[in-house]
DNA sequence: TCTAAGCTCTGTAGTGGATACAGACTCAAG
DNA sequence: CTTGAGTCTGTATCCACTACAGAGCTTAGA
């Protein structure tokens, strides 16, 4: 194993390590998402490569619609390593169930756009399909 | 024409006549959505059938998932009738193209979540498919 | 007539998930 | 020694609501 030591991070160097926003990274501080980092003697905040990965993690987990509370049980897990699959399983299918059912929704949403966006006949008479179908009950 | 004067309605009244919650009529009030309605003499909100018309035009719009900008657009759009049927056109395909985005977005996210899930041993093992694809850059 | 329920009013705070800005400070390269 | 890029903190803002406190009013029934 190399020992080398790494040359720590300042917050802009994490951030483009992980592509997140600057604030979010202080943001996930406070919340408790991120650990505390150490500091400097001046006070500036030192990362290394365990917070790159963590925030990969959240980061990750943010793209596939997770809510921070989600991750927070996500990273609890990853954590503390016991009973691990059962229970991140659980959390992952009742998110997929969440995900579907937005779909469902939207998929609603667009039938109806588009069917009657399909009526407008586009030109600058006062009578329009759309306006109808918002104000029919 | 019939004459007959209708019993105004209280905000409670307008509420149950639309479905819209008791509070969020305030609101729709406060950022311009709704108008400001007439009052009683104690300082009352009173309203009648235009309102309810008005806020169901609302609830349906939001119930297509236009923002609130985008209903403050259109009802500009039915109070002044005039070029009308264009311009709502636009308003309503760049919403369907937004929703559009999304459901392709979500949809990439339930196949990557239930690809993941199908991987869960689904037992007390500390490995779990579903951390190792989060984790993994 | 009295009472109790059920309304009304206002202002303000909280939600989630960030993002932005002010004002002061520090660090590194040229 | 200057300049630009970074740091720090606290606080405000966004969307679309929702909730609550604490006061006042109205109305139906006993």
């Amino acid at each position: 194993m190399h020992n080398r030591s790494v040359k720590p991070l300042r917050r802009v160097d994490l951030a483009r390590a992980t592509g997140c926003n600057l604030e979010t990274i202080r943001y996930y501080e406070t919340i408790g998402i991120m650990p505390d980092p150490p500091r400097t003697a001046k006070g500036y905040r030192s990362y290394d490569d365990t917070h790159v990965r963590r925030l990969k993690f959240v980061m990750r987990s943010r793209d596939l619609g997770f809510s921070l509370d989600e991750i927070r049980g996500l990273l609890g897990l990853v954590d503390d390593r016991s009973q691990t699959c059962a229970q991140v399983q659980t959390v992952a299918e009742t998110h997929l169930a969440d995900v579907q059912a937005k779909i469902v929704d939207l998929t609603r949403i667009a039938r109806v756009l588009s069917e009657t966006v399909a009526r407008c006949t586009g030109d600058a008479a006062p009578q329009c399909a759309v306006i109808d179908t918002l104000l029919d009950a």
